[in-house]
DNA sequence: TCACTCTTTTGATCTGCGTCAAAGCCGGGT
DNA sequence: ACCCGGCTTTGACGCAGATCAAAAGAGTGA
């Protein structure tokens, strides 16, 4: 499945008129408070449209960066390829993230990103994209993206180091909540769109244990889980995970 | 040792006509490539210096964010605290790092910055790293240094939630031996400056796990350690681990 | 519709590392 | 110089989670 080539489709470039405001997502890509002087180069932007199915690369690692992607549907992760021909999921990146950060720090991409069905993107090509960065107001929502996604990153890291695998999972399905919720979705009801062996490469555990681990839940009542739907059912007891030992 | 409260003594500011330039740690700093035009505003930029002695905080979780900083002397690390009142070390800085950034998004630090010896630093104002990303240079070379920050946490992460125990410890010392090579030391002969637990904190090993692998990687005659003194006799075989399973 | 394959669940067993314990070491303060 | 508290080493033991195994779904293509 995930050593596919990347026969990407490119969508019909979007007419220049149409700009990212009435997209649902503009808030996500941009900040709010862009003076209208600056809208103007707003079309110039959103240059593709990017459509991947379930499998299919985005970029892969050690590839030239070509651009920053924003997520307008679907579901995707990343894959950071290890020393031992491996590969570990870092992130999974849900409607309005923005990817392709990881090749600025050198020029090419340092990990993998996979659609995990069919997804379709916003292209910022990087040219563009620095263009756009010399308006200091995109400047420093960048920084902030980039600053905050690495808080996330030292969090997880933090998270896998320590917590039992319990209160990883715990941790893993009120993550999830909260990013449905931040979307405008429901916190108690959504789907999981990785399966348990994603899941468990993510978290450093095996998919056995979270399956197991899923079913204990379930069990205890907490949440119902029928293949990849996921219903909370007590989410405070969840939380209280974290904080309590195993 | 690490709840003192930080009494920071400054050091006397530095003279508007001392530049950077002089300070070996310029091209760590800042790019090298920078316009001489720009080079006016160095003098503005490194104001303050601070020194820190072991267990001090140079910030606190939850701190609003004053600056910048640029580690001229010394060797901190940065916790990050746990819901469950813990703390978790998510990076150890040496020499030419630069710290501070994770307060970029949010205005407000994530981690405990603390010293684990005599540390001296160079302090940017954030007002004045805010002048200075004004240049585009500066602002992408900070960009670069935010990105590879996110790709040394997230291959932290990975190897964290992947490796054994060996290969953590193996990895550990090379990652330290790495940074000294950088550095211009010896890649084969350096001094720990942070304890076993504090190893093992960071890796998410018991600090009894971190001293038998060490003293297991003696027994193999790999490397010699005495105390915090390492002393690394075969690093194709710390290497090798890397590669091969437990 | 049926085969085929991949995913998921659940059980049984094994093991790497955590936990508990005890003794030696080192550094810093008086 | 001495004492004291924290750091380090090493041993014995137990357990959380990995591994091995097998069978029951779930998804896909012909």
């Amino acid at each position: 499945m995930s050593n596919r080539v990347t026969p990407i489709r490119e969508g019909e470039s979007a007419p220049p008129q149409a700009a990212c405001s009435p997209c649902t997502l503009d808030k996500l890509c941009f900040p709010i408070t862009l003076p209208a002087a600056f809208r103007t180069l707003f079309p110039l932007v959103r240059e593709k449209r990017i459509q991947l199915e379930r499998g299919e690369f985005l970029f892969h690692a050690r590839d030239q960066q070509a651009g920053i992607y924003a997520v307008k549907a679907g579901f995707l992760k990343t894959c950071l390829p290890l020393p031992d021909g491996q590969s570990k999921i870092v992130g999974f990146h849900a409607v309005g993230d923005v990817l392709g950060f990881d090749g600025l720090g050198g020029g090419f991409h340092k990990t993998d990103a996979i659609a995990l069905n069919g997804c379709e993107l916003c292209v910022i090509p990087l040219a563009k994209f620095e263009k756009l960065l010399e308006h200091p107001a995109e400047s420093v929502h960048v920084r902030q993206l980039l600053a905050q996604e690495l808080a996330r990153v030292e969090a997880h890291a933090a998270a896998v180091g320590t917590l039992s695998a319990k209160q990883l999972v715990a941790t893993f399905l009120l993550d999830m909540s909260g990013r449905w919720e931040d979307r405008g979705y429901s916190k108690y009801e959504f789907v999981l769109f990785m399966s348990r062996k994603e899941i468990g490469n993510f978290l450093g555990l095996t998919f056995e244990t979270v399956s197991r681990i899923l079913s204990y839940f379930q069990v205890q009542k907490w949440i119902t889980v029928q293949g990849k739907n996921v219903l909370i059912r007590d989410l405070s007891a969840l939380q209280l995970q974290l904080t309590r030992a195993t």
